[in-house]
DNA sequence: TTTTTGCTGTTTGCAGACAATCGGGTTGTC
DNA sequence: GACAACCCGATTGTCTGCAAACAGCAAAAA
């Protein structure tokens, strides 16, 4: 009996919610592309939502850096230059083997469970050769990693971090050969925290990082990010 | 006396970021307190704006942290467990370190002089004992690490996180001898980023916040944060 | 050609309205 | 008196219309 109002509870997500999702979404997606006009009406008929939710939406997405507003011009998707690319990974490396070192002299036995589990699929992800499912799988990895890390606001900023490093429009994995080479360094990743060892597990997720931050500045200084017109 | 026109057509702040810094302010001064709800339309009335401006702040600040909303019972000031302190100060020394330590190795010459003059000007603070001088005098020794560390995302992060540390309501400088011990720490980083000793430099910032962090969190579990109702 | 002027699309902000929802008090029953 | 169901006021969530301000642009004027 008391389990079914857990549906109910499901569907109070406020509107102003759902439309950050699509929103969301939709840049992560390359709907939007960076540099591109976001106008109130359209989005609000666009989705169906009152101009009310969509300012809110906004708000919060701008909060997140995802979006940039300027004064009566209204918001455009945000572009990322290759020097706040540099500075994006920069950071990430610095909070994720942060992350990992927590996690390892910190984490549950269960959380450790947990983290190779998704390490499994992310491998079986990366042999299917599907996108999105890898995408999936390296956010549950990742999602994984953040909990157990114990650390709240880490956790924030690092899920920040992520959301705009796909502004860059390119995931290193994109690159041949990229995603062996990243299955194996996660899979070293998690062994270090298994095995307790904070220091490694840091070196390793600075490396990792370190990597895919070279990967992906290479890539951007030959391929500049299309924005939108 | 030619400058009240300068007032009213300066409008280039739009109105919503008004009410977000009144609003910080009066959380930051304890206007607000931690647990008080806020209610829109006294908010509004307070301020003097439409309930617009104020949503939308609300939902920056809420995205900063600074407040918690509970579905259709609206925002209360955040409070903050004696364990997310702990988390805080835990990320915020690290990414000071991280600060302190590009600023040594990558801030210019002219960066590394504004910082010793905000050192001059924290000591002179601390010796005039006002305690508003001595809060703008950190401010400005902060923001300027923060912005020779040449990174707009730990500059955003370490912003926030000195938001919410207001929270707690006690500066660990509030304790007898604290302050002094202060200025001198800080002197101590700003001379080892003026020696370029990056190591050094985020030594003395990881060793400087887990001072704070420890007599912020003993004084903590002493004195529990006093919340509204 | 250059500057001024005015138009248009858009954001910004306000006010009012309505439904949904929550908390607390009241009522009714046992 | 205790307890459940119920109702009501307060508040948020959302929508819409309206007015003002502004940016960009094109046409008009110098």
């Amino acid at each position: 009996m008391g389990t079914i109002d857990l549906q109910i509870t499901r569907q109070n997500a406020s509107l102003r919610i759902l439309v950050e999702d699509k929103l969301r979404q939709a840049i992560s997606s390359g709907r939007f592309k960076p540099g591109q006009r976001l106008v109130e009406r359209e989005l609000c008929e666009l989705i169906g939502v009152g101009r009310t939710s969509v300012r809110e939406a906004l708000r919060q997405l701008e909060a997140e850096g995802l979006i940039t507003s300027y004064p009566h011009r209204g918001p455009v998707v945000s572009t990322i230059s290759y020097e706040e690319a540099r500075q994006l990974y920069s950071v990430r490396a610095l909070l994720e083997s942060f992350a990992g070192q927590e996690f390892a002299e910190n984490g549950s036995n269960e959380e450790i469970v947990a983290l190779l589990e998704t390490v499994e699929a992310f491998e079986a992800a990366a042999k299917s050769g599907s996108g999105t499912r890898i995408i999936e799988a390296k956010t549950a990895f990742y999602d994984c990693l953040m909990t157990g890390s114990k650390n709240v606001f880490v956790k924030q900023m690092l899920t920040s971090l992520h959301n705009r490093v796909t502004l860059l429009r390119m995931t290193s994995m994109t690159q041949p050969g990229r995603l062996q080479n990243s299955v194996f360094e996660i899979r070293e990743i998690a062994a270090a925290i298994a095995l307790r060892d904070g220091d490694r597990a840091a070196a390793l997720c600075k490396r990792h990082i370190e990597i895919a931050a070279k990967v992906a500045l290479d890539y951007l200084s030959k391929n500049p990010v299309e924005t939108s017109e």
